[in-house]
DNA sequence: TCTGGGGTCCTAGGACCC
DNA sequence: TCTGGGGTCCTAGGACCC
């Protein structure tokens, strides 16, 4: 393996916000505390979040919410339901790693809800226990969101130690004070599917050859594990062994790929409905391209119709080049709408479009072409930087394109949104003083 | 009535080049 | 009858993550 530069004595942190979304929402509005509370995915869909409260009514991730809802009723309970409110969350998000960040000897934040840190060598605590349990304190008083954190010399180590750490009082556990022995005794305990990187398939397969825990993973031959589950599943078995091959992702990586897709609030059958849909996406995601400093050459559009529906299906994905890189939203509407033509066919309750965008390079490494200005020598990202900071200041797009439409009845649902309270000056949390 | 969205990495196989 | 071999690049598909 090409671990030597990995250094063997490191020890990490895997630090994990406890059902995220749901501690968001209860945050700032404590009479949710105690209470069946879930979170649901975009369009109201599925759940996503779920406070112990309801999980211990037997209802699981990604069961969708209308059935949840007739469910409970059904039994006479009741469940606090929330669409999902990103905006808050990724603000609670930033908050909490800020906290993390500042604590850690370094960290990589791996999703809006984990952190991995590197703690060797932290001082002045005694114990990486005694500052994991520290730095909890600190993010549950100033954020009110509870932290679970699980400690381990690999990553994936790491991710084990911090789901024991979930069932714990303390909310930590920390695997280097396990003797090696204690370590693999732990390992039976551990569910083969639960080890971070197996999935379903690989589950599937390895439960048919007799393995069934982590422990039977760590003693599989690790040729076969390689053949069967490539280098990943190789380095996922020796980071149980202890042997660190996966380093922190300091730096964010340049972004491959954006994608920005929604289903619908109702079906839609009107071409024009959907043109506009993937106008608004294109609109979206090429705002984040400028977002992150990005220029991309390759537009891809998907339509879908509603798959759990019995009636007839269609779905249909395209892809096209510019001609040139580019930020400037109306090259790519104008690509999309021409992609939509080709592929879209009349007749069908359509209920998701999508855009994506690869082929993206940073906007300083684009190259002048002879006959093609640059973008950025010409007036056009001045207009579209122009746009995004006026839509900024206003807190909503009060500029956009006429192709994205102005009604959108089409939109997703968002019956049962909370405040944004910390990003915007109008759903700031009201104090009422006694 | 109502079933999410946004990403990454690896591999195999084909096209193409010399 | 005999019909190369090696490298690179791209894409699609499959796996995973949150």
């Amino acid at each position: 393996m090409e671990n030597n530069y990995n250094n063997i004595n490191s020890v990490y942190a895997l630090m994990d916000c406890n059902q995220f979304y749901v501690s968001c929402e209860r945050a700032f509005n404590p009479f949710l505390e105690n209470k069946p509370v879930g979170v649901l995915s975009n369009n109201d869909g599925c759940l996503v979040a779920l406070s112990p409260e309801l999980k211990a009514m037997g209802i699981t991730r990604g069961m969708p919410g209308f059935k949840v809802k007739e469910m409970l009723q059904k039994q006479g309970k009741y469940v606090y339901l929330f669409s999902s409110n990103y905006e808050l969350y990724g603000d609670m998000s930033s908050r909490v790693m800020k906290i993390a960040r500042d604590t850690a000897i370094d960290i990589e934040i791996y999703s809006i809800d984990e952190a991995f840190l590197l703690l060797d060598g932290i001082q002045p605590f005694n114990s990486y226990t005694q500052y994991a349990e520290t730095l909890r304190t600190k993010i549950k008083k100033s954020t009110g969101i509870p932290v679970s954190i699980g400690i381990a010399k690999t990553k994936t180590l790491a991710k084990i130690a911090n789901k024991i750490a979930k069932k714990t009082k303390s909310g930590v556990f920390d695997l280097t004070t396990l003797s090696e022995d204690e370590i693999h005794k732990l390992l039976k305990s551990v569910k083969v599917e639960d080890i971070w990187g197996i999935g379903r398939q690989h589950n599937k397969r390895l439960r048919k050859n007799g393995i069934y825990t982590a422990y039977d993973f760590i003693n599989c031959n690790q040729e076969w594990v390689k053949k069967e589950m490539s280098i990943v599943g190789e380095k996922t078995q020796l980071e149980l062994k202890g042997i660190p091959c996966s380093e922190l992702e300091k730096e964010i990586p340049n972004p491959k790929s954006i994608v920005c897709s929604r289903s619908f609030g109702r079906p839609v059958t009107q071409y024009i409905e959907l043109a506009e849909s993937i106008s608004l996406f294109c609109t979206k995601a090429i705002k984040r391209l400028r977002k992150k400093n990005h220029v991309a050459k390759t537009l891809h559009i998907f339509i879908t119709t509603n798959p759990f529906n019995s009636g007839s299906q269609y779905a249909n994905f395209t892809q096209a080049n510019l001609i040139n890189y580019s930020a400037y939203t109306p090259d790519f509407i104008k690509l999309a709408i021409s992609l939509l033509e080709k592929i879209y066919k009349p007749g069908y309750a359509y209920k998701k479009s999508g855009v994506m965008i690869t082929n993206m390079i940073p906007e300083d490494r684009i190259y002048p072409d002879l006959f093609y200005s640059r973008y950025g020598d010409d007036n056009r990202d001045k207009v579209m930087k122009l746009v995004d900071k006026i839509n900024k200041q206003y807190d909503k797009d009060i500029i956009f394109f006429a192709s994205n439409g102005i009604k959108k009845s089409w939109s997703m649902k968002r019956e049962m949104i909370s405040s944004r309270f910390t990003t915007r000056w109008t759903e700031l949390p009201i104090v009422k003083a006694k």
